[in-house]
DNA sequence: GTAGTGATTGCCT
DNA sequence: GGCAATCACTACG
């Protein structure tokens, strides 16, 4: 099913809501890039101020692999105040401000400083509290936010899913009551994970070209489709996959 | 559809 | 003082 057979309502009404469980310590205990890979399908879940509930699957994700990765915030073993959760038990929120004005989020991972990254989401539910967050954010209000671009980026999901530094950061995803992830039975349907670059990182070669972004084949929410430095696995044939 | 550019702030050198 | 794991707006075709 892809964005080009439907239009944008039709798909998002023909998304199924199921019951889910939430992830544990055991599962956030992996290698950088096995959890990103790990974390594609499963669903984020933000209880939001006014008590609304808001969901959405993880479709595309990266990993940084902290002291080796010349990418990585914690590159070289560098311990700041602002990167400290990288260093946290695996499982920990990490997030910070970019640009001034946006938030990038994180969870911390098994190894060396190293988190994945989390870069789109497909919303399931409460779409309306995910759009009017957006529209809040924006200086304009006259373009309207369709649904497959509600969390298509790094910082558009933190803003649809009211995840900053105040309130998330350093966060324990195994136990804290306002935002964890869920397994879902949809996540064994995947067909194909595309690899690629990182988008945006500007560090020696050899780490920029490297294959450690992850997002699902088709899906319309992914922020950037790559056609040429990629290649494709089968989801089902990729090992250690939790 | 894409290309170019301004916004905006806390952290790190 | 430089700049960042980005986004949204504008112009143009």
């Amino acid at each position: 099913m892809s964005i080009n057979d439907q239009s944008d309502s039709e798909y998002f009404s023909s998304n199924p809501v199921q019951y889910r469980k939430r992830l544990d310590g055991q599962f956030y205990e992996t290698q950088c890039e096995e959890l990103a890979l790990s974390l594609l399908g499963k669903v984020l879940v933000r209880h939001l101020d006014d008590g609304t509930i808001v969901r959405g699957r993880i479709v595309e994700t990266e990993s940084y692999l902290g002291h080796e990765d010349a990418a990585s915030i914690s590159y070289k073993g560098k311990v700041t105040p602002r990167n400290e959760p990288v260093f946290m038990k695996p499982g920990t929120a990490f997030v910070y401000m970019t640009y001034g004005m946006y938030h990038c989020f994180n969870i911390s991972s098994k190894g060396d400083g190293a988190s994945v990254f989390l870069r789109s989401i497909e919303p399931l539910d409460n779409l309306n509290a995910m759009a009017s967050l957006r529209k809040q954010f924006k200086k304009s209000t006259k373009t309207v936010i369709a649904n497959k671009d509600l969390c298509n980026g790094p910082a558009k999901l933190c803003i649809s899913f009211a995840i900053d530094i105040k309130s998330c950061n350093k966060q324990d995803l195994t136990t804290w009551d306002r935002m964890w992830v869920e397994e879902d039975e949809n996540s064994r349907l995947i067909d194909t994970i595309v690899c690629s670059p990182r988008i945006g990182i500007k560090c020696e070669k050899k780490w920029q070209d490297k294959f450690l972004r992850y997002y699902i084949r088709d899906n319309p929410c992914v922020s950037k489709i790559e056609k040429t430095k990629m290649k494709e696995l089968k989801y089902s044939q990729i090992e250690n996959i939790k």
